[in-house]
RNA sequence: GCCGGAGUGGCGGAAAGGCAGACGCGGGCGACUUAAAAUCGCCUGGGCAAUCCCGUGCGGGUUCGAGUCCCGCCUCCGGCACCA
């Protein structure tokens, strides 16, 4: 249009206008939140990260989607929690210590900096006065006082325990530091050794955790399942076998009672306690003994290879089975673990594949005790897949003929009355392993003295400090245990010398509490206040990778559980609601610096700015999904930006300053049906946000209405100068949370003052959002054949008729009777006629 | 093997039993321009055209009506993986 200005740009300065308002939300601290009891509070976390040294696009959406949640709920007038912080402590900084030569605090610090100035140059809405480093002394000395909470109540304990060692790095791994049985850093197969290990009893909650699940409706349903299979509760019978020739019996974990008849021979692990009795008189000791030690060399490079093989010997001793007086001979097996159940099975190939496999290889006898209630019985000679399904019972005594769960029963009954052994629950989940053989931890705050044993710290000797001048060397040791200084110390008990714990801890404890600090970030007497974390907690929302679905979900879980229990907190629940988000992909994979398809978050705003960043990661996908990046797609989000920028720009120019409020009903039919859809926008982005988190339609909802905006501006028609003004105050407070540098400089030309982020969420009008007319579709025989402009409140009569009265209608019936006519008010009529 | 999730245009994705493909990308055409870019419009699943027909991984079913619900498969992605 001639008379819209000719001079301005068609793209605005976003480096300016964005540099701009981070300025002055910084100025005004616009996010910093304290308790406000006269508000409804609403904490919303984003999984913080660990501090690598630069965002990547998973952190850039992770973020852009708690943004958006923060910001729109403080619109509609909660007082909102959202912090960040620093996952500071782990395994990569020793690493670039080790390779780099740097220590690895200097080297966190830095990584730190840059990556709170990339969160800022993003500008997420953190109230980052709350912000707090799991490294960082103030941070860590509570992890400790924690530990000791733990101690006290009987919960953290130390016992000797199997590890992964790497005979040459000499150290401990960790889990997840074995990759395919061998050392993720030196290539070298990895072995078992026993350590003295500090724990969690987190299987004490074992049930509590996996009830508590239920108390989650906000959760995925997929995190809950991966969580019950973790906890992995079994119920079953434990059974005593007594052993030939000895005053023992060998105790079994069994949930197949019922196939105690076809029980041919007994599996115990090779670390079994009552392994060197049982092999004490055989003539193949020696063999035994190396075979046992094979096993536990090959033991993680044979878990991690596909389908292990299942290896063996004959111990030499039998026991007798109690149901049916056999002798039956007790073999040591590789596929029987110690640290599940008693570590020792009855073995009952016909009715379990892996005893069947390794009845196989040895020549075991096979027998079949449970019958298929229909097809042919299996045959005990020939068969090479167990029958697991249920079944009825045979060659099993008095119990034959039964149902084999009514079978389990009555055996369990019997077992009971004979006092050989009782029904019993096991879990999957063992005790959390804490301790970790290295430096940059959280140490844990325990010195062993001759005299007086395990003694704790006492906590007004908090914190331990990590000591800051240590070398590296790549020995693969820990630089804590070769520190005099920190090593020796006095009992805080007796005055004797002692000695400290040189072990630190796993860094998913310093995870498991952060969000209860973030809640009293600076408090210098106490972990948090108790009305403090009673008034923000539990988070109502919190956000992150899938990839924590198990470990830090459960850790956390069992964390606050705790807390309650020891009356530190109120709620039992951390997290109320949960958004696992999906990852960003890059040509169908995973982004991956291996990979080689990364995207720099920090070219991407260098190019385009924050706001398009933001809104493209919002747009390309629903938070829950993957996301394909496309260079192609940010192109167009950044334009969709500069037009909305033009439109209030050409508009505020033409028609002056605006009014603000409501507008009334529209002038003329344009006015009227942009005014409706400026409230149903508002509707749609509403329920999008508010019901489902779907940004990504919130964003198309807004982008409909620019494109409606444009057709008013661009018809030339007379201007309503009211719903113009009332329409562009909506559209770009809904923008608010997606664009929010953007949208307080449109605020700012639509001439109002204050900040957007502090206005309240636009409201819809019900009556604005109806049509008078709508249109119809008219189907025969569930096809579309034409359709129908009615009023709003025309009756079902009078629809059907004027549907039927139509030409094209009465063409497609072709004389045919009309057997039924379905009318769905406000949508469509559906004419059904025979043949 | 077990447990999840997903398969829709050239691409990312919409559609919570009711017009399949909203919105965006890509592509085409037009306006503006000396020209190009930018911008503003219009068109864009396939069948050469159609008012007709076909189309949401495959095969069945329920329903007036199915991408959506049910049964049986296939493929891809993720998690667990000798848990007795």
């Amino acid at each position: 249009m001639a008379r819209t200005a000719t001079m301005r740009p068609t793209t605005y300065d976003f480096d300016a206008v964005e540099q701009k308002w981070q300025r002055r939300w910084e100025e005004q601290d616009l996010y910093r939140v304290a308790e406000d009891p006269s508000k409804p509070k609403y904490y919303c976390l984003e999984m913080f990260p660990y501090p690598s040294g630069k965002l990547h696009m998973g952190h850039v959406r992770n973020y852009s989607i708690g943004d958006v949640v923060a910001r729109y709920k403080r619109m509609r007038g909660f007082n909102v929690l959202h912090p960040m912080g620093w996952d500071a402590f782990g395994l990569p900084a020793e690493n670039a210590a080790i390779q780099h030569n740097i220590h690895p605090s200097p080297w966190t610090w830095d990584n730190i900096d840059n990556m709170r100035r990339q969160l800022k140059r993003l500008g997420i809405s953190y109230d980052w006065s709350r912000e707090v480093a799991s490294c960082h002394p103030d941070y860590y000395r509570w992890t400790q006082w924690l530990f000791l909470q733990f101690f006290k109540a009987g919960l953290a304990y130390k016992k000797r325990s199997p590890v992964n060692w790497c005979p040459n790095c000499a150290t401990v791994l960790a889990n997840e530091q074995v990759v395919q049985g061998r050392c993720e850093r030196c290539d070298t197969p990895v072995t078992t050794r026993e350590l003295e290990q500090w724990f969690f009893r987190i299987t004490q909650y074992a049930d509590r955790l996996l009830e508590d699940l239920d108390n989650l409706p906000g959760w995925p349903e997929k995190v809950k399942i991966m969580q019950r299979n973790w906890i992995g509760k079994s119920h079953g019978v434990e059974i005593r076998f007594p052993i030939k020739g000895m005053d023992e019996v060998l105790p079994v974990f069994t949930t197949r009672a019922d196939t105690i008849y076809g029980a041919t021979y007994m599996v115990v692990a090779p670390e079994h306690p009552l392994v060197p009795r049982l092999i004490a008189d055989s003539p193949d000791r020696a063999a035994i003994e190396r075979f046992i030690e094979d096993v536990r060399r090959q033991d993680e490079i044979a878990r991690t290879a596909e389908e292990g093989e299942k290896l063996g010997m004959f111990t030499g001793s039998y026991c007798v089975n109690p149901f049916t007086g056999e002798d039956i001979p007790i073999w040591i097996g590789n596929y029987v673990l110690m640290g599940y159940g008693t570590g020792a099975i009855m073995a009952v190939p016909a009715h379990d594949q892996r005893d069947l496999d390794f009845a196989r290889r040895y020549g075991l006898p096979v027998r079949v005790v449970i019958a298929p209630k229909d097809g042919p019985m299996p045959d005990a000679a020939t068969m090479t897949e167990a029958f697991v399904d249920d079944g009825i019972m045979v060659n099993s005594g008095p119990y034959d003929g039964l149902a084999n769960r009514e079978g389990l029963e009555r055996i369990a009954d019997e077992v009971e009355r004979r006092g050989i052994g009782q029904r019993r629950v096991q879990y999957r989940l063992r005790d959390w392993l804490i301790s970790r053989q290295r430096y940059w931890g959280c140490p844990i705050p325990i010195v062993y003295c001759g005299q007086c044993g395990i003694v704790p710290v006492p906590e007004d000797q908090l914190p331990v400090l990590l000591p800051e001048d240590v070398a590296f060397k790549p020995t693969g040791q820990s630089p804590l245990v070769e520190k005099e200084e920190f090593v020796n110390t006095t009992c805080p008990h007796c005055g004797g010398a002692a000695r400290r714990e040189t072990d630190t801890m796993d860094t998913f404890v310093d995870s498991s509490w952060y969000f209860l600090r973030f809640c009293d970030p600076h408090n210098k007497n106490e972990a948090f206040a108790r009305d403090k974390v009673d008034y923000w907690m539990p988070v109502d929302q919190y956000i992150g990778g899938v990839e924590h679905a198990i470990l830090h979900l459960m850790y956390a879980r069992f964390f606050q559980m705790v807390l309650a229990d020891l009356g530190l907190v109120t709620a039992e629940r951390p997290f109320e609601r949960l958004l696992t988000q999906g990852m960003v992909l890059k040509d169908g994979a995973k982004m991956s610096k291996s990979k080689g398809n990364t995207v720099d978050p920090d070219a991407i705003v260098r190019k385009y700015g924050a706001d398009t960043a933001r809104l493209f990661i919002l747009f390309a996908a629903p938070p829950e999904r993957d996301l394909e990046w496309s260079d192609a797609g940010v192109e167009g989000a950044y334009r969709f930006l500069n037009r909305v920028w033009r439109l209030v720009g050409d508009l505020v120019e033409e028609l002056g300053p605006l009014p603000a409020g409501q507008a009334a009903p529209g002038q003329d039919a344009a006015a009227e049906d942009l005014r409706r859809m400026v409230h149903r926008t508002v509707q749609r982005v509403t329920q999008d946000i508010e019901e489902r988190f779907h940004f990504n339609t919130a964003i198309s909802a807004i982008m409909e209405l620019v494109n409606a905006f444009y057709l008013y501006k661009e018809s030339g028609g007379p201007r309503d100068r009211a719903v113009v003004a009332e329409g562009l105050e909506k559209l770009v407070l809904l923008l608010a949370p997606f664009a929010p540098h953007l949208a307080e400089e449109l605020w700012e030309m639509l001439g109002r003052s204050g900040s957007v982020h502090e206005q309240p969420w636009p409201a819809y009008d019900p009556e604005a959002v109806q049509a008078d007319t709508v249109e119809i579709v008219v189907q025969v025989n569930g096809r579309v054949r034409d359709r129908l402009w009615v009023a709003r409140d025309a009756s079902e009569e009078e629809v059907r008729a004027a549907a039927l009265a139509m030409p094209k209608v009465q063409e497609h019936i072709g004389g045919r009777p009309v057997a039924r006519v379905v009318v769905v008010p406000g949508r469509l009529v559906n004419v059904v006629v025979a043949g």
